[in-house]
DNA sequence: TTGTAAGCGTTATCAC
DNA sequence: GTGATAACGCTTACAA
């Protein structure tokens, strides 16, 4: 029982072709209804198991999609995998992962790893450190689906699924306005991944409209972890007129500056709120819960994986959807007076 | 350039036969080095890339595994993953990643979808309600390695690898004891899950050692999630004889209990010490940062895969493996008075 | 309605 | 050292 039984195994038995048994499985119109009865019951007897594998070198459809991320246990990517996994498990497609560990020669790696193993498409995040484009462009080539989600390059072609992040950085900034907060520090990312300048720039825009002058000493670019958001805002607090509010690009960063502020005896939200961004587990489960920008990732994921069975759909139309899902503000604690 | 370049491909430009493109581009020894040269000149500048799905077929292997968890999003599963992507892809295996959603039903269909497509291999955490072990057998009786992470189900001829939940249940019972807590309580997961049972092994055992009594009234069974730890430390505190610790099978109902605690006053670590399992990220970023067991999920995925590697080198051999990795004590302010 | 045979891209086993 | 050919398991014109 232990060799696998072949659509050959069972035409023998049946003392068919296999030809008439694969027809019979793959409900094939011009088969008569015994023989096809008789077959699906000598397969289930047989426990025959079709062979994607052959399938897939036969039809050119490996039925598999590669996904394309940093590091997998971030919870903001594993959310995402979930909602493409969910979208196409049901369609018969298998997601296989990739890490790129930030590194664009791994990123590339993965690329090349993923079109020798036929996939039928590319969904990824870009990495931090990716300057290139060619092996972006190397995908289209070959006619392979490519699908941004969150982090993306300006590509012809490449279909995109990202949340506003102007519109995010807009809301937080003005909720703490509405809040009353009279002097709102941003502390932000590498401006040459699209999303902190954005969000930046919802960030200027919601001062501006509200008659807030933008002081550059408020803005301050740092990594995404919570020792960067201690030093940024020990830094912002030595200066003549401290902020009273801070909007973080990161949650970690906002965690840090929290945790600073505390240290010096600052009251949150009283005396100065603080509003991170994206929604990481860890910000509702604080006693002081944060108030943060969600991605709604597991959507993005879905909605990642749908644009992607568009392209497909229409292999010889080529699709360039840009797809922009609308952040959701979380009012927490950290930011309510 | 849109079209795939084959091995035929580079033959006929060169006018000599696809084996022996094969054969250069293969390192066999009966090749001239002169031919070998031009073939892999040509190769490289006609872009060509090894069909894997072909070599599959051929093969009998897919260079692929596929890996089974309850949710991907969750991140102790998702840092397995990490590991076992990042021990694998170096030698060239793909990850296909599945998720049962806790269902026995789907796990049976993730099982035969894996096996449709040829994996070489499959890891897995076992759902929590899935009771027949048939299609467990199935997997072995295909000579596809099976490997079970975390929660396993004992099986001939499957390799597993665990941590000792019994010594984590135990150290973490002790570390309680230690800090002079005299009437620690026990909060447990479902027994069918052996995972549960043994860190309540652990638990019982650290107290009988150090001459406590058990309490029957002191262990509860609940939910994993944080109402679930409120309403069980609830029940625990309207005790005659209130419990002065609490040792958490999980780390959500231990943030539930902490909660609970807080709302009635009883502060934490002095009155009261709390101890969770599984050092979920949030619980180092509490203001009241948790003391929790660690099961190094990335060194969990590695050994994982490591097992795997083993059973695929001698598939002849039927090897049962049973690794068992040890928890680490992550002593953290919700114990140390 | 069913059988025949070619083909998907490789590699392996023969010959030469 | 190289070429011809079969085989992996399946689908699909084309014939019958």
């Amino acid at each position: 029982m232990s060799e696998k039984t072949t659509i050959y195994d069972i035409a023998k038995a049946l003392n068919i072709t296999a030809a008439t048994v694969s027809r019979a499985l793959n409900n094939n119109p011009k088969i008569s209804a015994a023989t096809k009865k008789l077959v699906m019951e000598t397969a289930a007897k047989m426990n025959y198991k079709q062979n994607r594998l052959a399938l897939a070198l036969k039809s050119g459809k490996s039925n598999n999609v590669g996904v394309i991320v940093p590091y997998i246990d971030r919870n903001f990517f594993s959310a995402i995998i979930r909602g493409i996994e969910e979208e196409l498990y049901p369609l018969g497609y298998h997601v296989i992962i990739c890490q790129t560990h930030e590194q664009e020669s791994t990123e590339i790696d993965n690329i090349n790893a993923l079109l020798n193993a036929q996939v039928d498409g590319i969904l990824m995040s870009v990495s931090k450190l990716t300057t290139q484009t060619d092996h972006f462009e190397y995908v289209l080539e070959k006619n392979v689906p490519l699908v941004f989600f969150d982090r993306k390059k300006d590509l012809k072609g490449v279909s995109t699924v990202t949340i506003d992040d102007f519109e995010g950085g807009y809301r937080a900034t003005k909720h703490l306005i509405d809040q009353g907060c009279k002097r709102i520090a941003h502390l932000s990312g590498d401006w040459s991944l699209e999303i902190y300048k954005n969000r930046y720039e919802g960030y200027k825009k919601a001062l501006t409209d509200h008659g807030i002058a933008l002081k550059k000493e408020y803005v301050i670019k740092t990594k995404s972890d919570i020792r960067a958001g201690q030093k940024a805002s020990e830094k912002l607090l030595m200066l003549p007129e401290p902020p009273d509010a801070i909007f973080s690009s990161s949650d970690y960063v906002a965690l840090g500056a929290i945790q600073q502020l505390k240290k010096h005896g600052i009251k949150i939200p009283t005396e100065f709120c603080v509003v991170g961004f994206s929604n990481e587990p860890f910000t509702k489960f604080l006693e002081l819960s944060m108030t943060t920008v969600d991605q709604s990732p597991v959507e993005m994921g879905k909605m990642a994986a749908k644009v992607f069975l568009e392209q497909v759909k229409d292999s010889n139309v080529k699709i360039e959807k840009k797809v922009v899902l609308s952040p959701t503000l979380k009012i927490r604690m950290s930011s309510v007076k």
